[in-house]
DNA sequence: TGCAACAAGATCGTATACAATCTCGTGTAC
DNA sequence: GTACACGAGATTGTATACGATCTTGTTGCA
């Protein structure tokens, strides 16, 4: 059961994987990402771990350095601010519209999303309620039928948990899935204004649970630490 | 001057130059983009090529498919809607940021390049006049001093390149340089109200100057055409 | 004559090999 | 004892080779 003869995998499976460990904070911000490493754990050759590594950097969750190689990227404080302005932009007039669109088979896909977001953090995997919690913002843009708005929330959720790993100040647990049941009741409603102004309010609340202060834990890698202080 | 011995080109380059090429509409949408042939072009391997191609798919600028290759991609009626509601979400108030942080010196670069566009509309460059007419919305998204916002909006705005050249109806030539000049004053008296009324509404005339009528001329390439008929 | 099966050519997908660059330990000079 | 320079090892960057898949022209059969 060590090396079964499972079929390779492709660069996009291989990218899944790794944004999902990403997503659960099972590889953090700086993690050194080998070519040879990767390669040898999924099976397959340098050529499509390359090509994985390559897609997560174009979404800003591996940073490449010539010569250097791939690391999980670590936002700035100023890139965790950018991300949620883009956030506040783009998610509220998506959830108004999500509201409107919403059909019956929407509210129960995304309410069962949030019982196993309850579920997952019952059950102390934080990581993957986390992973969940995330999920729940795309399926409202995927509601909203907008993929084009659903790729880019997408990559700004990605990043979020980057965020959330590094800037993160443990206050109350799971304030977010509060906010999540009372979004499922604007949806339920098919209340556009009040889905446009939960989500707005949600998000705010998540960046004021981030310790964004400037001085907060940015380096978190080894020797980078020193080096940036010089 | 044929074959001089130029230094290789990285796939960044090769990426950079094939952009501008489809900005410029050289590179039609359909296009097939065949790596030995791009690689032969840029004295590049099809590694290297292979990489160019692929962070462009992952802009939405080439179309991958599997064991057929990379073509220049043709946006359907859908996706440029989507684009263009994604563009009315950000660059309005993008441009209001702009207006507030608008330094003396941004203003100069920005009435520089309205120059430059229409120096190349009056020497008939009108691919070039195009490429310039987006810089100017990547322009004043650079001036928010939004890097995250603004690495959409550059997305955004080479898809609208391509969708300018499936969907254009030729009215009037030259009613987007008007649309900057009264962004310009807009900018000029900091004043973020006007700045962000003004680029919504030209959003809604760049829309309204498209033939989105469903039935408009969306094949373009070859059989597809038929294909997509049965 | 029309259709289907087959084969040759071309193109992409992946693996491997080699070159370039960086890291880091060691040695030597001051 | 410290600092600098050199070199071995490791890792990434690029090119090339080979296999898989698709396209397309041809041939044989109904």
């Amino acid at each position: 059961m060590t090396d079964s003869p499972t079929k390779p995998m492709t660069a996009e499976d291989v990218a899944l994987d790794l944004e999902r460990a990403i997503h659960e904070h099972r590889l953090i911000p700086g993690s050194k990402l080998g070519e040879d490493e990767i390669g040898e754990v999924y099976g397959v050759s340098r050529t499509v771990v390359r090509a994985a590594l390559q897609a997560l950097a174009h979404r800003r969750l591996v940073e490449l350095k010539r010569n250097r190689g791939a690391f999980v990227a670590q936002p700035t404080v100023r890139e965790a601010r950018e991300v949620f302005e883009a956030r506040a932009l783009l998610e509220p007039r998506t959830a108004r519209s999500a509201a409107v669109r919403m059909t019956d088979e929407d509210i129960v896909a995304l309410q069962a999303h949030i019982d196993a977001e309850h579920a997952a953090l019952h059950a102390g995997d934080n990581g993957r309620a986390l992973y969940l919690s995330g999920q729940f913002h795309i399926e409202v843009a995927r509601i909203a039928d907008q993929s084009t708005i659903e790729a880019f929330i997408t990559e700004l959720i990605a990043r979020s948990s980057l965020i959330i790993a590094l800037y993160w100040q443990r206050r109350a647990a799971l304030c977010e899935s509060n906010a999540h049941h009372a979004l499922m009741t604007a949806f339920a409603a098919r209340d556009g204004d009040r889905a446009e102004e939960l989500m707005k309010s949600h998000l705010l609340d998540l960046v004021s649970s981030l310790d964004l202060s400037s001085k907060a834990s940015q380096p978190q890698s080894l020797r980078e630490a020193l080096k940036a202080s010089g």
